[in-house]
DNA sequence: AAAAAAC
């Protein structure tokens, strides 16, 4: 085991590990930094939750030269939110040598970041297109630039950021240190990578740590139109802490959001439709647990450090294998176990079987849970409520209504019946989710002009559903969750 | 085909 005092870090940066807690490295810290600090390229797989950040953040503050007012180093990621969250680690490890760290991402006052470019930072995180917006100003200047880092690099090299980070890269002087980190490593993605480095030194977390060894991963089987009520069982029944639930659409993110808060869960969504403060406001109610449902776009599923998620539920199976492995790695983070459940149409069982081969890992079937399984598992949860009401020890005013209760009945009865009062039955109020994910080989002819979803099935879909009608009858046009099938297309049809 | 990222 490395421990950070060994590696012949400054004073002051081992004074700023040690105040965040840290003694040893992980194993991607123990080789990255050596190697970051004699000067080499490195190309580094690895997911964060490894150390990942801390790993190319240590040599880059060790370089900086304080003394010298300009802009030392770059760091380039794929959201605003990681862009953040990387910066706000790089200002603890540089809180020693009191090295100024900016992030510059879009969504935020530009009048304001310049107003703080000019206060001399010597490390900028950011966001693509914002960082070429300041270029383009000549708010932003590279010139002095010594450590370039591209993080997530597999999301940051795909097509549409190609470009940008191209003409970012034109702007950086050719003699620079490059560290690039990914999580996944396909073959064309190191191509690319190797066009804009020097004889890089290839590091990787051995897959057993890089991957989802720590992840159970199962799949259920599921036809669309019932993958509402099959999620709210599985939640009912898991009783997650935090979960994440990821959606392929924005507008279907905002239909499950709603739709949650509906039945009675703690949810909100997130993406990027959204303006920034709000998705930073809701982002801040998951990590604080006001909220413990958060529904996501892959906005959020890449790299982002929300500590205590058990549970990972794909509403719809994500469009890249890729993709996947980033959605799962939101649980099972820093050692802990972690669940992960995708929801796959039976016609898009095929295409699970192609995620499986990219993972290298079986998904095991999971048998949807029926209204019973939740109704357990729901009662579970109000055994534990119960339990840590009593281990709180706050109710001794309380006994004397005990006694009198326990004169009359038995001791059983009267649990049973208190349980049955906090315990939450399953909420089947119908919900219709719209916008279904087509299916990619079915967008030819018909489905190009008056897309899925939307108008026939409202009707028939609401009031139909099976174990509907019990408790909340006819609703089904209000129960449609949110007005579907306005959005974007308010054309007549022509034909 | 979707999402992300600049106004």
């Amino acid at each position: 085991m490395t421990k950070f005092k060994d590696l012949n870090l400054s004073e002051e940066t081992l004074k700023a590990i040690d105040k965040m807690g840290f003694e040893e490295a992980t194993p991607i810290q123990a080789e990255t930094i050596p190697l970051g600090l004699s000067g080499k390229d490195i190309i580094g797989q690895a997911q964060t939750g490894t150390g990942k950040t801390t790993a190319f953040g240590i040599p880059m503050v060790e370089k900086i030269d304080t003394k010298n007012d300009s802009i030392q180093g770059l760091i380039i990621a794929p959201t605003r939110e990681l862009a953040i969250q990387v910066s706000e680690e790089l200002y603890r490890i540089g809180g020693g040598k009191r090295a100024r760290v900016l992030a510059v991402y879009g969504g935020q006052d530009i009048q304001r970041q310049i107003r703080a470019l000019k206060q001399r930072p010597h490390i900028i995180v950011g966001t693509p297109g914002r960082i070429l917006d300041h270029i383009n100003r000549r708010t932003l200047k590279l010139e002095n630039i010594q450590t370039l880092v591209l993080d997530e690099a597999d999301e940051m090299l795909n097509m549409g950021f190609i470009q940008d980070i191209e003409s970012i890269l034109s702007n950086v002087p050719a003699e620079r240190q490059t560290l690039l980190f990914s999580a996944t490593m396909p073959g064309p993605i190191r191509a690319i990578a190797e066009r804009f480095m020097k004889d890089p030194e290839m590091i990787k977390v051995k897959a057993k740590e890089m991957t989802v060894s720590n992840i159970d991963q199962y799949f259920v089987k599921v036809p669309q139109r019932e993958k509402f009520d099959v999620l709210a069982r599985l939640m009912d029944s898991h009783s997650p802490e935090l979960a994440i639930i990821f959606g392929r659409t924005k507008r279907r993110v905002d239909e499950l959001a709603n739709a949650l808060s509906l039945r009675g869960y703690q949810a909100e969504g997130i993406h990027g439709d959204l303006t920034q403060a709000k998705r930073l406001t809701v982002l801040n109610r998951f990590k604080s647990g006001k909220i413990d449902v958060l529904v996501a776009t892959d906005v959020a599923a890449r790299g982002l450090d929300i500590s205590g998620v058990t549970h990972v539920y794909n509403y719809d199976i994500p469009q890249d294998p890729e993709s996947y492995v980033h959605r799962i790695g939101r649980t099972g983070r820093a050692g802990k176990e972690g669940m992960a459940v995708t929801l796959v149409d039976p016609r898009e069982m095929s295409y699970l079987r192609e995620v499986e081969r990219t993972t290298k890992k079986r998904m095991e079937p999971m048998e949807a849970p029926s209204w019973d399984d939740a109704l357990v598992g729901l009662q579970q949860g109000a055994v534990t409520e119960l339990e840590e009401a009593i281990s709180k020890n706050e109710w001794a005013e309380y006994r004397v209504f005990a006694k009198d209760i326990l004169d009359q009945y038995s001791p059983e009865d009267v649990v049973a019946a208190a349980l049955k009062l906090i315990t939450k039955e399953p909420d089947r109020t119908p919900v219709h989710i719209t916008n279904e994910a087509a299916l990619p080989q079915r967008r030819d002819k018909f489905r190009s002009k008056n897309s899925g979803g939307g108008g026939y099935r409202k009707s028939s879909g609401g009031g139909g559903r099976q174990g509907g009608g019990r408790s909340y009858g006819n609703r089904d046009r209000k129960g449609g969750s949110g007005g579907s099938g306005g959005g974007g297309r308010r054309k007549y049809s022509s034909n």
